[in-house]
DNA sequence: GCCGTTTTCGGCCCGACTGTTTTCAGTCG
């Protein structure tokens, strides 16, 4: 069974508690253990096998009740609490409230009064009239309804979450919205997406102003909105054209590090901030710090004397997921994690010789511009056919290539390389001779996705054995199109810190692959990573700041990070 | 149901907006 249908049991039987009117801390708790069993890296399966109930315990938010709950689930594939539940308030029916403004109790009353458990029979009773038979449901409850029916299917028939770069660009352009209107003084995208994190749900905006009104109606008007959710006196959210929902915050200056912290997130990091302050007599909100004894309340108009003002290190956004950085921070123990300027090179590009669509002069000119010390070329090999790769003769015949044009650049040095394809047996499609003979060699999983995890696992060690210095890609994972394959990571770890090979980070916003946890996790057995664009083109080479802040997110530090060191080191370190 | 530098009991983050109510529940972030 995997973690998320764990989970989804669980968030299940939140919903249905909250129906009940069970206690509203119990209800969270469920809610909890299943968003934190959602996201976690490890199997729950594999912790039950290895550690028993007790290793159960050890996930945060799970309890003993939640954990033997999840024991008769794994063993017996059935769980009595949550089948006696069920038979009362039925699995079907929950899928209402994933219309948003439609939750627990909205989504039973349908239910019980009108027999309503499907998004169809939802939509056909609104239209009809039928629903508004409902105390409390009039005419503007009604069409209120029938939008979040429309927002869920366009959410369904487009993706869930966008990618990193879409919300990047669609922020953009409110933002330059917003500072046109000289009421704005400051404006900034937060949420998820100052967090980096790899998918974005929503986009949140700040701004500050000293006239919160007038921006809240010039917003509402900007071009490209397609509907007003809602809007107050602070606050404002707009479904944007593109079907995207925008909200927006909007304070004083003197508060404006406050709101960057608040709404910055994640709702974890802040939930365990403020009950950690809590404890303490803060009390943490938008607005400041409240000092309950003393009854003074602290603004803040910069968010680093927030961190500062509760004793502990200022907590970079895209640490702020949970993830132990609190902790951290308190104890002066959080890792200063990679800069977005550290890197001196890109190690994984492609030119027009395989599938890129530039000259190897092209790409050393841009890297030349992004002040790169150096630039590893490396074109896909020819053992697949795909992407018109290189064979051996003609791999060697572009190097000559590379070396030759190096000597037309100064300040930049080319290395040539090439995106091996490990082979579905493990094997490499270029012999070890001729990889001797380039500066490194990535090796990348481009075929039979499928195998089970111990063929795969088996191939890719089988690889890391044979002369790569960088494992391309390493989950093959293409986000809202492709899980990645099934890999025994720790296996893997280990034998690329033994062999010396560099877990790379693709910076292709499908991809951000390895992904932040995982990076993280692989710090623990010494590994090395490698930031690399993936480049087939020269913009492609912009994405790299998606790369580092995917690192970010994974805690890496500079000196794991092998293309931020000098050239030498680089080089001694790809012959070793 | 979870959790512990006041606690194994008694708390549990904080606030805005909406609709339909004359004081608040429901939903959301």
């Amino acid at each position: 069974m995997t973690n998320q249908e764990i989970a989804k049991i669980l968030k299940n039987i939140s919903i249905i508690l909250e129906i009940k009117g069970d206690s509203k801390f119990r209800v969270i708790a469920f809610e909890r253990a299943a968003d934190v069993i959602s996201n976690l890296t490890k199997d729950i399966e594999d912790i039950y096998t290895q550690g028993g109930i007790k290793a159960l315990e050890e996930v945060p938010g799970v309890g003993q009740g939640i954990a033997e709950r999840i024991e008769e689930l794994l063993k017996t594939g059935k769980m009595k609490d949550y089948q006696k539940l069920t038979s009362e308030f039925p699995e079907k029916m929950l899928v209402l409230t994933d219309v948003p403004g439609i939750g627990a109790k909205t989504a039973f009353a349908f239910f019980k009064k009108l027999k309503i458990d499907s998004i169809a029979k939802l939509e056909k009773a609104a239209k009809s009239g039928a629903v508004s038979k409902l105390s409390h449901f009039k005419e503007k409850s009604v069409k209120n309804l029938l939008r979040g029916i429309e927002q869920y299917k366009a959410r369904a028939k487009e993706q869930e979450r966008m990618l990193l770069t879409t919300a990047d660009q669609l922020a953009g352009q409110a933002l330059s919205y917003l500072k046109r209107n000289k009421l704005v003084k400051r404006a900034d995208a937060v949420g998820s997406l100052r967090r980096m994190k790899e998918t974005i749900g929503d986009i949140d905006l700040i701004i500050s102003t000293p006239k919160p009104q007038e921006v809240v109606n010039y917003f509402a008007k900007a071009p490209f909105i397609k509907n007003i959710l809602s809007k107050g006196n602070t606050k404002i959210s707009i479904t944007h054209n593109k079907n995207i929902r925008i909200d927006v915050e909007i304070l004083p200056e003197l508060d404006y590090g406050s709101l960057l912290q608040h709404f910055t997130g994640s709702k974890e990091h802040n939930v365990h901030l403020r009950t950690w302050a809590e404890k303490r007599g803060l009390s943490i909100s938008e607005y400041g710090i409240k000092d309950l004894k003393k009854k003074k309340l602290h603004h803040f108009s910069n968010e680093k004397d927030l961190y500062k003002f509760l004793g502990m290190q200022y907590i970079e956004p895209e640490l702020r997921e949970d993830r132990g950085e609190i902790e951290a921070a308190l104890e002066n123990k959080l890792p200063k994690i990679i800069g977005y300027n550290d890197l001196l090179g890109d190690l994984h590009c492609h030119t027009n010789k395989s599938d890129g669509s530039n000259t190897i002069f092209e790409l050393a000119a841009k890297a030349l511009k992004m002040k790169y010390k150096y630039l590893g070329i490396s074109d896909h090999t020819a053992g697949l056919g795909v992407a018109s790769g290189l064979t051996e003769k003609n791999l060697l015949k572009h190097k000559a290539e590379i070396q030759k044009i190096n000597k037309k650049f100064r300040g930049i040095k080319l290395l040539a390389g090439a995106e091996i394809n490990i082979l579905a047996n493990g094997k490499l499609d270029i012999s070890r001779d001729i990889i001797k003979k380039l500066d490194y060699g990535i090796g990348s999983v481009h075929s039979a996705f499928n195998q089970d995890e111990e063929t795969m696992t088996k191939r890719v060690l089988n690889a890391i054995k044979s002369g790569i210095k960088i494992f391309g890609h390493p989950s093959g994972r293409l986000l809202g199109q492709r899980q990645g394959y099934d890999l025994e990571w720790t296996e893997i770890f280990k034998a690329c810190a033994k062999y010396n090979v560099a877990l790379e980070i693709n910076s292709f916003p499908e991809r951000l692959d390895l992904k932040d946890t995982l990076i993280k996790d692989a710090q623990d057995y010494g590994c090395k990573f490698a930031i690399d664009s993936d480049a087939h083109s020269l913009e492609n080479f912009d994405l790299i700041k998606y790369g580092i802040a995917t690192a970010r997110r994974g805690w890496a530090t500079k000196k794991d990070i092998i293309n931020t060191w000098d050239l030498d080191k680089l080089l001694k370190w790809f012959k070793s």
